[in-house]
DNA sequence: ACCTGAACACCGTTCAAGT
DNA sequence: ACCTGAACACCGTTCAAGT
């Protein structure tokens, strides 16, 4: 039984993974810095090493979210390279199975980005999951499979629209489905 | 001065006013039981009569809210009794001007319908929300300016799609501008 | 029926002190 | 540089007691 040693020595990693299983079984809400340290087995003022107060682990699990979420977007809409829309279609049923499988996290995500002073590095994440929807807007647009001229705008309202369908499948509202019929119908209806 | 009586008589009412006003300034982390008691000038003790905790008192503004958000919708919606979309779209811009006006509110109405055993009053009014888009969708499809047969689908998708530009909106990624771009183009790929 | 006030268990945050 | 542990101010919740 080798004593515990004074340095974690990996403790902003662990936290870090615990709060994200943390936020998947109860929420936000139920997510403290008191019993994380606790479970980690450090006494409730080590955090502070790592996280200045609450926001700072939430901002780095938003920044962590988002990267991933970003990843398995491009991932999903890259293994369609030639059409464009099946590549869209694919992108949103990567985001929706997130908004299902991680909705506390989405939600710590996007609540992170909407603070007034929002942290450098979380306005970073969310740009570059922008960047991510918007590269296939523009080659679908390019390719005219997909309707409209302004990149931008239709960046956004795609975005929007998967949004919007995984907060209605994360409140249960939809069947799985009904996420897909849902995702095609949109996508469809900017189809050239 | 007269002194303050020991049934306050209208605590219920003043409670979800203040928490309302609280929640529009300073969001739901900051909204606490104990400072609305403190505020009406009563005992941190005295709210639990008319909610027995926290969550009871989120419910009661959630289900104010739906009933809010519908009437403001339907009110929109039916300015317009000739031309769907012209209604729809109004609809439209009425959820997002109370996702801006309200976002808080917004979030703790959707995050009450979210909860696992919902209170019976939040299904009842996010049922009545429902029923209120899909009274105009079904209206839409059956004058033929709307495409798709299938009425609770489409309610989804312009549900969904709503509520999506609507967080964008009230996260400041989009002007209102955008927003009225944003609505125009999702109701007008859907146009028959 | 409605409200008070003490009590309890839990937070987040701060900070001097230890290693 | 990283962590401990006491201290502080704040919660939500419970409940006997008062009106």
């Amino acid at each position: 039984m080798t004593e515990r040693p004074f340095h974690h020595g990996n403790l902003r990693a662990e936290l870090l993974e615990r709060a994200e299983i943390m936020l998947r079984q109860r929420g936000v809400d139920e997510l403290s810095l008191r019993e994380l340290a606790r479970e980690a087995g450090v006494s409730h003022g080590a955090p502070r090493t790592h996280f200045v107060d609450r926001r700072a682990l939430l901002d780095a699990l938003a920044v962590r979210g988002f990267e991933r979420l970003s990843a398995s977007m491009q991932a999903s809409g890259s293994r369609e390279p030639d059409d464009h829309i099946a590549g869209l279609t694919a992108s949103a049923h990567a985001y929706v199975e997130f908004a299902t499988g991680d909705a506390a996290l989405l939600e710590v995500m996007w609540s992170a980005v909407k603070e007034k002073d929002a942290a450098a590095e979380v306005l970073a994440a969310v740009g570059q999951f922008f960047a991510t929807v918007e590269a296939q807007v523009a080659a679908g647009i390019a390719s005219g499979s997909l309707i409209g001229h302004d990149v931008e705008r239709m960046t956004l309202l795609i975005s929007a629209t998967m949004h919007g369908i995984g907060a209605f499948a994360s409140a249960g509202r939809t069947t799985p489905e009904q996420n897909d019929a849902l995702i095609d119908d949109a996508i469809a209806g900017w189809s050239a």
